[in-house]
DNA sequence: ACCTATTAATAAAG
DNA sequence: TCTTTATTAATAGGT
């Protein structure tokens, strides 16, 4: 079908064999097309050229062709590979379910979608929510105490440190002047040390235990001690 | 190039497209074959008819051909077999990762594991599980407020029908008897429909908006009405 | 399957 | 690579 007949072999003219490819590439997809619409036909070609160029046509999709072809072929091909996809795909799929089971729980927690919930099962969530709070409030008094008690700790460090640099400086004054003249400040860092030694905020140490309606406003007083 | 032209759309004659299957079947392996003598090209032709049977052509082999294929497209979509793995281990590793937040997050909410937070978080969570625990209550509220209205109504339909059962009763003993004597008990019904005209449990309807600490013990009782 | 008129593909050249 | 054109190859429709 051309201006002469020629045998199928290799064409060693390389200019010539490049031209050809390209005419007879083009016709052989173009003819895998036809069939495909013709006849109803499922079709994969693949081409691949001298140069390692990829030419490619499918009826429907690659990847469906060569899986069916490898299904119909039940040999060496990529069996084991297939079936380890599905393994990871099955477990995929659980997680997914697990997240959206627990995820429909959280929001039943967060007291959203409670639609479908009966009284009993509000009722339910309600107990939880209480016994959840009640730890909260727990672990935040417990949380505030230790800083209160860390925090004094720390005030009556320095109340000593401060005692101490007070006492220095008097004995240094009284080596500057010969005159024995007290001037300022004694009491002053007696009364903080004491403050120091029981600090008002430790009364919550009886409290904390309980939880109620007193909370929501005591607590954010209490808070308020832990962030300067 | 037959005795008269066609167009490129499915045979309709069964007949007719699977004879054309079968020639133009050959004549697209024959020209595959050609291509991959004359331009030294690996060619890989897979077709399944719609009766579903196989017929391949090959340069070299089938699966080194698919091989190739694969591994060329690996680079540019990833569709290979071993990287589709890979893809399925990333999306189980990413759920598995949300399920873990999200696990680590109800925990919380359900008040354990709050060894972590800080002040400032349990106040946080103290916040949402107030607001959560309202909207339940809220909704419980209204659940039961809902099912009283329909038990009040029953109770109201059912007063009725003992009234007239007792009507009856009352016109059958009179035609019964000569004698005109009232006997049992007339005022018992008149109780019954003025409790359920308007029955105590519909006070809810004033407190279900509000949440508090009377809840805790008023919810349970009221919620026993619907169980029956 | 085979036949053959007709169309489609394409080799060679520009 | 694209077009043209002469020629061969493929095949539609009938047997």
């Amino acid at each position: 079908m051309g201006r002469g007949k020629i045998v199928i072999r290799r064409i060693d003219n390389s200019t010539s064999r490049q031209v050809t490819f390209s005419k007879r590439r083009n016709g052989l997809l173009k003819k895998a097309k036809e069939l495909s619409i013709l006849c109803d036909a499922e079709v994969g070609l693949v081409v691949f050229s001298s140069t390692g160029r990829l030419y490619e046509f499918s009826s429907t999709n690659m990847k469906t062709v060569i899986d069916r072809y490898t299904n119909a072929k039940e040999e060496l091909l990529g069996g084991n590979a297939t079936s380890e996809i599905k393994i990871w795909q099955r477990e995929a799929a659980s997680l997914r379910q697990q997240l959206h089971n627990l995820q429909e729980s959280h929001k039943q927690l967060m007291g959203e979608e409670l639609s479908g919930l009966g009284v009993r099962d509000l009722q339910g969530l309600e107990n939880r929510l209480e016994i959840s709070l009640r730890n909260i409030r727990m672990r935040k008094g417990s949380l505030i105490h230790q800083e209160n008690i860390e925090l004094s700790r720390s005030l009556n460090v320095m109340s000593q440190q401060k005692l101490e640099l007070y006492n220095k400086l008097q004995a240094c004054e009284q080596r500057g002047a010969t005159d024995a003249n007290e001037s300022s400040s004694t009491p002053y860092s007696f009364r903080i040390i004491q403050n120091a030694n029981m600090p008002p905020s430790l009364e919550l140490s009886q409290s904390q235990q309980r939880e109620g309606e007193c909370s929501k406003t005591a607590a954010p007083e209490l808070g308020r001690l832990h962030l300067p």
